[in-house]
DNA sequence: TAGCTTAAGCGAACATCGTTTGCTTAAGAG
DNA sequence: CTCTTAAGCAAACGATGTTCGCTTAAGCTA
């Protein structure tokens, strides 16, 4: 079975050297890099390119390697030679995804309302293509795009006075903050509006001794919806946030 | 023998009348309700211990059902009596794993310490259990003991100070904070500690002019870990929130 | 107790899915 | 022109979740 060859013709059927998932691979895609360019019909860019649009007009359910080969007029197996699984191509989609969802903030702003304008954008995109963020939650990897919206973040609070490692967590607790938000958007979205009424029907339940506000004010925490929950989380995460670039103005002051 | 039934005797297979993911639908099960008590051998709760056994055990990808009627000694299709899809085992699973993993917090504490204690807990009690922070990133609801979690967090926010609706957002982010953090310490341990350089050699490659202190604190940057991470993004949403706590007093005392 | 109703359980399929294998074919290097 | 080599393909493989009739026995009624 296994041969002596160490060079089988055809065991390695994807040029690029990196791993797979690792942060220095997307990048070192899309170079043919040696001179050797022996494309026929197949690209990474065309299968990615496919992908995302069977994702938003048809849904993450659509997106199987059999459709995808269909409408790029392929076979399966022909995916593989630039794809290593169905897992990278996730990976590869979903950052592809991030990467024009995201989009450079006005100059002249604020380290908060730059924060802020960052975060409404990205979750409005999110909201507006809904597989993708299922593609968000799917994924093991963030592709080199996304960590590049994270770190530009992460930059920017370093400017505001954060300490690099400061910076680092809050940028990454503002990410999934996000993307929480947006799941949450859509599992409740997803059904009918009778949720609503079932998480109600939940509240009542509940035992008056335990939970005595709870019962209360059933009807007013049923009514909280995902868009004043995302608002209200990211200011408060704001204001710790400033609460932290105020502990280091102090101490370089003091 | 043959009747002229039009209503095709073994149609509707599960006896639960709600819906498979609404809140109402968990608690409705367990009772048997009508007099009608005609198990045999497999029960609702047998399937979840079993399948919560095989997860914790064997990882996430052992608990197809073939497995699971293996483990349990019965059929592929009679796990179909006691669920309607795999996704709502996947539902049940999660939720009676966060049942069991969600601990009272020792009394006395003020609301800051408490809810500290409950995020480290619950957190801790993931990272325990990979596969459970898994699956919750697949189930596209919530269980009751999931949203009585929640909403536990939310009655002793309303008891700080905060307003209904604030008090909702706030748990919610909470909890978005916890399960994201989770997820990312996942994915990040999934791989091999290769990974890290990967991403510095990412940072690396960063333009300078437009990252100037990312490229300068690159190496302290890429040494944070999920666990800092997390705590860091506590200690600012937690300020966040006592800050709303604050401005609540002030409006009511001024 | 006898008889009828009904649901739990079962074997066997069905429709997919992601992936692999061995082959053909043609582009590019020498 | 020849030879190497990778892109593309048809067909299959193994695995998944789920459905379809059927059997069987528990529970209700008489």
């Amino acid at each position: 079975m296994t041969r002596e060859k160490p060079s089988s013709p055809n065991r390695a059927r994807i040029s690029s050297p990196d791993r797979p998932g690792s942060a220095s691979w997307w990048l070192a895609r899309g170079e043919p890099s040696t001179r050797r360019r022996r494309n026929r019909m197949l690209s990474l860019e065309a299968i990615a390119d496919t992908a995302l649009r069977l994702l938003d007009e048809h849904g993450i359910e659509a997106m199987t390697m059999r459709r995808l080969a269909e409408d790029l007029g392929c076979s399966q197996s022909s995916l593989y030679r630039h794809v290593r699984s169905r897992d990278e191509l996730t990976i590869i989609v979903a950052d592809q995804a991030i990467r024009l969802g995201m989009q450079a903030p006005p100059p002249g702003l604020d380290w908060r309302s730059e924060a802020e304008w960052l975060a409404r954008g990205f979750r409005g995109f999110l909201l507006g293509h809904p597989s993708v963020a299922l593609l968000l939650r799917g994924t093991e990897r963030l592709g080199p795009n996304s960590l590049l919206g994270v770190e530009s973040a992460v930059d920017r609070f370093i400017g505001a006075g954060l300490s690099p490692r400061h910076a680092a967590a809050a940028a990454g607790a503002l990410a999934t903050l996000i993307i929480g938000s947006v799941q949450f958007n859509l599992y409740l979205d997803a059904t009918d509006p009778g949720e609503q009424q079932a998480r109600q029907a939940l509240y009542e339940r509940l035992d008056p001794r335990t939970h005595p506000r709870m019962v209360r004010h059933a009807a007013d925490i049923a009514g909280v919806g995902s868009e004043e929950e995302f608002e209200f989380g990211l200011k408060m995460l704001l204001d710790g946030i400033a609460v932290a670039v105020r502990g280091t103005a102090d101490q370089l002051d003091g």
